[in-house]
Parts: structure tokens; sequence; C-alpha cells
DNA sequence: TCAAATTGATAAGTGCACGTATCAATTCAG
DNA sequence: CTGAATTGATACGTGCACTTATCAATTTGA
């Protein structure tokens, strides 16, 4: 068993820990949005009238699953998408009403769970962490 | 954009790094074994006989993943599956000879990566990284 | 001892995550 | 100005990753 502590285990744990913390924490508060459809909203909201690729760079995804959360967010009347005229290959995406208000019901519960994720951590190991994370993402 | 440096999105965006830094990696060395294929397979040999039950318990998945899994696995000839005489719902695991075989000539690429996919941190960072992802990862 | 609980495996379904390919729309270069 | 390159979106395929459900085999406990 060589592989349980390098690196690339230890992250993919931690990424697993992650999710399952975000997990518990939105659907006990009765969200059905995952984590990824959670970045899509905030980008959208930060930047109404972006399309599908912007959200995919902003937040570092691939353009073919940005497309298929943003289908989710939109089949759940959470964004709506049109197309742009200005560019007809691109889809302007917006938050609905009922996006921006479940944005806002979420935010603080997502909030919270970011400090259970590094729960077992004590205050400035989490800021020693975060830090060194941030070093080790390449720049894009 | 609230969620981009919140400690689950730095974690995800490290998953991300550290599996794209291991697939070009191995791929690059002509391998076609994603890292829980890796990892199972590290688990199989050091444990022979053990089930799939193990293994997920090892490494820390679950059961319907690592059993679809191992099918790669054994269709790619690296693993044997055995129904177990002494308890026949279970499956025992072993490594076959090209298992062995391509094991032990991934096994330093994997270790390489591993330095790779902390590439953006100093020695005395790494460790530090190390020490503080084992400490945020719950027990079991 | 035998019904109940547990355990190992698998099936089915959802949702990423990414590579590759394709198509349409736009931009750019000669 | 027009063919080539680029860009936005989508389709398709592979491989996780997990939940829930089901079934069979084993263990257990009254």
């Amino acid at each position: 068993m060589q592989a349980l502590d390098m690196a690339g285990h230890l992250i993919r744990r931690l990424h697993q820990h992650s999710t399952q913390v975000y997990t518990a924490r939105t659907r006990e508060a009765g969200f059905d949005i995952t984590s990824v459809q959670f970045a899509a909203l905030d980008a959208i909201k930060a930047n109404p009238g972006i399309d599908q690729a912007g959200v995919a760079a902003l937040i570092a995804y691939d353009r073919p699953t940005i497309g298929e959360v943003i289908n989710r967010l939109v089949s759940k009347g959470l964004v709506e998408r049109a197309i742009n005229d200005a560019d007809r290959r691109a889809r302007v995406l917006r938050l609905t009403p009922l996006g921006e208000e479940t944005f806002a019901r979420l935010l603080p519960i997502v909030r919270e769970a970011q400090n259970a994720i590094l729960g077992n951590l004590a205050p400035d190991e989490r800021t020693a962490f975060m830090a060194l994370a941030r070093s080790a993402i390449p720049a894009e």
C-alpha cells in the first residue's frame, strides 16, 4: 500500500471529504444544488450576460460539463438562457428571480460548510492550508 | 464570484490539477490506467486474496465504484477474480503476472508524478501541505 | 436453531469531468 | 473579400463517484 500517502491520494480524499460535507450541509437545508451548480450560479450572478464558455473558463471546467450543468440549472428554473444577438453562437446567461433568491439563501450555508470542511484544522492551520493550496494550483 | 476562494473550490482545483498531472505522466509513458485503478492495484498487490469490499474500505471508495474498477482491471488482464470458497459471497482478488509487471513499471512513474503535482511548492511547503492534508481528512 | 441482521456483490440511476468530434457562427489574414 | 483559423455549443463515449435497492450468503442472537 504505497498509494495511501501519496499527494494525489490525499488530495482525492480531501476532495471526497469536501464534497460530502458540502452535500450534507446543503441537503440538510433542503437544497438540491451540487457544488458545481453553486459555482456556476455564483459566476452568473457576478457576471450577468456571460456565456457558457465564459462560465467554464471562470470556474475552471470544460465546456461540455458546464453545458450540462447549465441545462440542469435551466430546467430547475434558476437560470435563463437566451441567444446573444451580437454573436449568435453564444448563449447569454442570467439568474432568474428564483435563481437570485435561491443563491441568496444558499450562500450562508455554503460559507458555513467551508469551515466544516477544514474542521479538523486549527484556525491558523486553515489559513496555512488555504495559502498552500492557492500556490499549488497552476496559474491557469 | 465568492466561490473561487472557498476551501471547497480550491480543493476541487487541486484535485483537477492532480488528476491532470497523473494522467499526462502515465499516458506519456504508454499506460492507460487511471489513478483509482492504480490505487486498487496497489491495494491488491499488498493484500493478495483481499475481496472487493476490502479494497473499497482500504482506499476509501464505495463498493459499487470499486466493483466497476475491478471489472476494468479484470478485462485488461491485470487482476484475477475468483469466488472465495470460505465465503461464497466474496470475490478473491489477485494480480496476474501481467498485473505485477505493469504495477512494477508504473510505480516509479506515479511516484515521480507526485512531485510534479506539488511542483509549485517549495520542498518544505510540500511537507507542510502533506501534513495539513493528512490532518484535514477525517479519521475513517 | 432459525428468523433477523449483517455483509458482499451487483443493478439502476444521477451527476459530474474530460477527451474528441462536429457544426455553426465569427474573426482574421492575405 | 474570402478561405482558414478560431470560437461557442453540443453530441458521444469513457470512467468515476455516489445513492438506493436488491439479492444471496453468512453470521448472530433470542
